[in-house]
DNA sequence: GGTTGGCACTCGGTAGTATCGAGTGCCAGA
DNA sequence: TCTGGCACTCGATACTACCGAGTGCCAACC
């Protein structure tokens, strides 16, 4: 009560106590059951008895960074007390030789266009951590148009196709009006290609007149769908290795929240945002502000296009989740993400 | 032993043993509660005592229809009591006014490329149902190019996209060669776009050589990238409503299963394939051969485009699943999408 | 012969009780 | 300040008793 420093929230824990954190969290990461001050003195690092370390697991309680489940248990860690872990005890690790072997021979073997990267991306992912992993695409919102075209699909329907300098691919498909041939559309299309080529989906140019009648009206049509949807709306997640969630907790009504949420595309692209935003790679319990993943800790890694954060990987897990290892492998798959990704890069 | 009837499948049930068979599978169904004899008596329908209907329960026991879970306790149906149910004692049933405006409204406003169509798809068909839905887009392997172009995205990379009949966009990312100009990317195009409009991205049509190197060797990459990748591989599987999963299923091993087969793209759309081949619109328990979701029931739909089976939707849900509803929603919303879907409708 | 009421029996589920042991908090002594 | 000792707590496990839903069987009845 007296000590100033209560209330600071990262203030330095006595080596000692910190140990026996560490001793805690690391205990309880990998047995998943309460740990008590006999398993802390058995396992080494510790120099003193177990009713040294009984006082300072009192001490560790009532500072906030331990908790126990029932009076006669041994502890487990609050959300603070992995926070402390991930800030102080831990540091992001590094792969195993396998799984570097298995994140270059992704990385070399994959094909396809953007999305089914990223698809493939967050299953790698979740592999390489047995986690379940998301990945949030690049928002187009700034990468700039390269190509624009309308394509007839036959009776009066019609496809608004937009090549983005990312390599993201935007397509609307329009009700054409009434007798439009190959030759208006080709009009059109050549109209939009050089009025729209280098804006941006986010803020498209103006596209001016020509006097044609038919022109003009499909370029209206083209321009209002490509528009229409504002670009957060379609900035895609993906999902890897989901039934990991089912292994990861044993209460079935956590999954179906965490299963929940994940559906929700708009809520998952937030949460990363946030997450980053505050300046954090780790988000523990209920740190973010989402309820139902109270349980759960992210890790995230930012996309980075031309030094441009752009997207971003995640692991979801449990908050007793290998915290070194998820954070090796985010890292790892979002800078190369990037730098596949990254497109304008100088060298050319 | 004796009777003749005993190997063939489906035989007529004596008409009280069906309705004591609808009994017990509709009262499973809406209470997940085996039944008993005097359930089946207080429910009105059929016009004897307790003691009459647990000796029908015996033979519908010996025949297979249904099964103890122990010995003191009710019965349930077994899937081929579920089968006989569904071929013989319900119908399709319709869906609701509310559930009905929601298909329209959803069929007036939902806008995007195909892809974001079939995605919202399953959200509706889950919310529809209440179950997990899967929706398997139409493979592009009949067809046919509409559109096809390389795009130069700066630093010696290029996408090229096709834009199909169907509606669908591909999309590959090719490395290219040193130097290529914008004047040689759209000589190439052009000659692809003559080359292979009107060809199926599963038998692409041979691209003739134009004597430019630079032209060849593009279009060479070009056909390469849209054929490497099989079409099947492409086959898009969009889950909806996966938590639901969690609600449905009480063994979190179960929810842990079938996620895990849901994961696997080609696994369902093998599955909703061969369900359909088979002539069913619903398999029961183990009809399908897919260990893991022995204890789901499967309701498909094919979506057509012009006739031919092109796509599917699929419910997922528990044996005891509202086959009536299920089925309805289904069929609703496949021949919803296939309307909209098909393009190459004769009234242009 | 099919149907029925009666009846003994089975067995999962719930509640109550005893026991065990991991782990604790506290304290006196080193 | 640390340590060994000790009484205490309380979840987990095992065992028992009991209840009741539901059954199979059978003699009697229409």
């Amino acid at each position: 009560m007296s000590d100033a420093h209560e209330h600071r929230g990262s203030e330095e824990l006595d080596p000692r106590k910190a140990a026996i954190l560490e001793a805690v969290v690391s205990g309880y990461i990998s047995t998943a059951q309460p740990v008590g001050s006999s398993a802390i003195v058995k396992a080494g690092e510790i120099g003193v008895s177990s009713a040294t370390v009984r006082s300072e697991l009192v001490a560790l309680e009532r500072e906030g960074y331990l908790m126990q489940p029932h009076t006669s248990a041994g502890r487990i860690p609050t959300d603070k007390g992995y926070r402390f872990f991930v800030d102080h005890l831990t540091s992001p690790g590094i792969l195993g030789p396998q799984q570097r072997q298995e994140v270059t021979s992704f990385f070399d073997h994959v094909q396809g266009g953007l999305e089914d990267v990223l698809e493939s991306a967050s299953s790698l992912l979740s592999d390489l951590t047995s986690y379940t992993a998301v990945v949030v695409s690049p928002s187009h919102e700034a990468a700039s148009i390269r190509s624009v075209q309308i394509v007839g699909l036959g009776a009066r329907r019609g496809l608004v196709v937009a090549v983005l300098s990312d390599g993201g691919v935007e397509n609307r498909s329009i009700e054409l009006p009434e007798s439009v041939d190959d030759a208006a559309l080709a009009a059109a299309t050549a109209h939009l290609q050089t009025s729209l080529m280098g804006s941006t989906i986010g803020a498209l140019a103006t596209v001016s007149p020509t006097g044609n009648a038919a022109t003009d009206e499909l370029c209206a049509l083209a321009t209002q769908v490509l528009g229409s949807t504002t670009s957060i709306e379609h900035e895609h997640v993906f999902v890897g290795g989901s039934s990991r969630l089912a292994g990861a907790f044993d209460a079935i009504e956590t999954v179906r929240g965490v299963l929940s949420i994940l559906e929700q595309q708009l809520v998952v692209v937030s949460l990363l945002r946030d997450v980053m935003e505050s300046g954090l790679s780790v988000a523990i319990g209920s740190e973010h502000g989402y309820e139902p993943l109270a349980s759960c800790a992210v890790v995230v890694a930012p996309v980075e296009i031309n030094g441009r954060q752009a997207g971003a990987v995640g692991i979801l897990g449990p908050t007793r989740m290998d915290y070194p290892g998820a954070m090796a492998a985010a890292e790892v798959v979002s800078t190369e993400l990037s730098e596949r990704i990254g497109t304008e890069a100088s060298d050319g």
